[in-house]
DNA sequence: AAACACGGAA
DNA sequence: TCAAATCCGTGTTT
């Protein structure tokens, strides 16, 4: 063995990290601090440091003397002195510039430098200069309290993070308490739920705006409760879907003293505003038409909110971004399972909802048993001969298609059923047609959109007692909150490559199992096609995590080995 | 009133 | 790049 380090860190920001390197894991759980990765080939995986990852970690209280300790720690031949250099200068730049409240004026903030040069740099910027009203001394500049939002967003474009310390108003006061459940167990928190709960109030006064990263299946509605039951105040929770907001209702009423009648739903169905409303964005985002006003954004000032909690806060419209822009006085929570957005407005969030204040890595929870272990596999499968021909001369958008749906994979499928008698297996493809066919051929129900409510929780319902072992569903498995969970999830083909879309897939298996807390993952890709490129996007993220996925061929698997 | 079907949006 | 899913509002049926 020799002493050689697991990263080599180069000079472009990119550190570059060996998987087979006894320290991998180690140096992986440095990296995700300050660093996102961006592309995870077997042998190697990149990182990327960005100005963004490094200002998440600085609001988390990482300084640049822990960032380059780290680096020092695993870099193979040290970190160059210019990237170094450049490190200091990035994350010095967090708490250079403060916003707050002007003491002698009521609706004003002064933005503070720690140097003039910064001042002189943003009056020299029209856009910016113009949301300001004055400068009041070299190092400081007045604002209207309305500009808060979109100063700091604009600040954050042109690369200076803003610390924002204006504070925040309390809102309508609301009492609430935990409540034992149904079950007659006392509930409390775990402990990483109330770290999270008191990372996001912060010490030093610049919480109560922030964003938690929690795994699925480890608790953010609850965490979210917490949030609510410490500020004890009236609050608004916006979220993706109407199951969630019935979940989220659910869970209010079952685990606080709050009255259902005053916990209230704002969807398509009903317009309730109680003193805790749940919402969804797309009821927020709704238009008659193109040319009108978004007229549900007027919830947002409907009552004297105290709280605002974002749930799913990487699926964030960005009409929602705009109004949040002008409630910067109020107390915002944003929980989320991935920062990473498929449209790149991470800097938005951090501007808006606020930095990254709590991050719980999956691997931690599965080590402390809270999630199920999860072995993920990969499956090459080879096209035939008359296929292979097709997808030769198919055009770019066929040829994706032709692969996903190469009849082979069935045969596959099968396999792995076998492999797993007794198993709540789920067959998740993205092709009605596709799903059918195999459907029919394993003898399996199919669920996809169409599929009435009615049957769906009664399939539901008989996976669940075990009945029926083997279900086969569409994209509804993305979204549905009330799909099962299993212990066995078979990817027979997948969107063009959505990190989110693997993430919630997996998600659906990582509920504690009996016995060996054991559940696997199988993605089918045909051979050198296509989509064996969009399988290592949709996989970038769950590598992040820590998960490996191991490759095997369609031999492998037919010999039972 | 509640249940359902349809079309547009993104 | 797609296809499929969701959600909302409206209008019709029960």
């Amino acid at each position: 063995m020799n002493d050689l380090k697991a990263c080599i860190v180069q000079r472009d920001r990119t550190v570059l990290l060996d998987c087979g390197h006894p320290g991998f894991a180690a140096a992986r759980e440095k990296l995700s601090r300050f660093a996102e990765l961006i592309k995870s080939p077997s042998s190697f995986h990149t990182y990327r440091i960005t100005p963004l990852s490094l200002w998440n970690a600085a609001a988390m209280g990482c300084n640049v003397d822990d960032i380059a300790m780290d680096l020092a720690a695993i870099s193979r031949w040290g970190t160059p002195a210019g990237l170094l250099q450049e490190i200091r200068e990035l994350v010095s730049r967090y708490g250079k510039l403060r916003l707050q409240k002007d003491e002698n004026e009521e609706g004003m903030l002064r933005l503070t430098a720690a140097e003039s040069l910064y001042l002189d740099e943003i009056f020299a910027i029209q856009t910016l200069s113009s949301l300001m009203l004055s400068r009041i001394s070299p190092v400081e500049a007045g604002l209207k309290a309305d500009a808060r939002g979109r100063l700091k967003q604009e600040l954050m474009r042109y690369g200076f993070p803003v610390l924002d310390l204006a504070g925040f108003h309390e809102g309508q006061a609301l009492q609430l308490e935990w409540r034992a459940g149904n079950g007659n167990k006392e509930f409390s928190l775990r402990d990483y739920q109330n770290e999270a709960v008191d990372a996001f109030e912060g010490v030093t006064g610049s919480g109560g705006s922030g964003v938690l990263v929690l795994p699925c299946g480890a608790g953010k509605t609850v965490i979210g409760i917490a949030a609510l039951e410490r500020q004890q105040c009236e609050c608004l929770i916006l979220t993706s879907n109407t199951t969630s907001v019935e979940q989220w209702i659910q869970e209010l009423a079952d685990k606080t003293t709050l009255d259902p009648s005053e916990i209230g739903q704002y969807t398509g169905r009903k317009k309730e505003v109680k003193p805790v409303t749940v919402a969804t964005y797309q009821i927020l985002t709704h238009r008659r038409s193109k040319e009108d006003e978004f007229e549900h954004m007027k919830l947002f000032n409907e009552r004297n909110w105290g709280l605002i909690i974002y749930d799913e806060v990487h699926l964030l419209p960005a009409p929602v971004f705009r109004a949040t822009a002008d409630i910067q006085a109020t107390r915002r929570l944003g929980l989320t399972a991935t920062l990473v957005r498929e449209d790149g407005c991470e800097q938005d969030v951090f501007s808006l909802i606020g930095p990254k204040r709590y991050e719980m890595p999956w691997k931690e929870l599965e080590a402390k048993g809270w999630i199920a272990r999860v072995e993920c596999g990969e499956i090459r499968v080879p096209m035939d001969a008359g296929l292979r021909e097709k997808y030769l001369y198919a055009a770019g958008k066929e040829k994706f298609r032709l692969a996903a749906e190469n009849p082979a994979k069935t045969a596959i499928v099968q396999d792995l059923l076998d492999k797993h008698p007794d198993a709540g297996i789920l067959v998740i493809g993205q092709y009605l047609s596709q799903l059918n066919e195999i459907a029919a051929l394993i003898g399996a129900p199919l669920i996809s959109g169409k599929t009435p409510q009615p049957q769906r929780t009664a399939l539901y319902t008989s996976f669940k007692r075990g009945e029926t072992p083997v279900l086969v569903v569409s994209k509804v498995a993305n979204f549905a909150v009330d799909l099962p969970d299993a212990s066995v999830a078979i990817e027979i083909s997948g969107s063009f490559g959505s990190r989110q879309e693997e993430a919630q897939r997996l998600g659906r298996l990582l509920r504690p199992k009996a016995g060996d807390n054991q559940a696997y993952f199988y993605t089918l890709v045909s051979e050198s096609s296509k989509e064996e490129e969009f399988a290592v996007r949709r996989q970038m993220f769950l590598i992040e995590q820590g998960y490996e996925y191991s490759v095997h061929s369609a031999r492998e698997v037919r010999s039972g080995t």
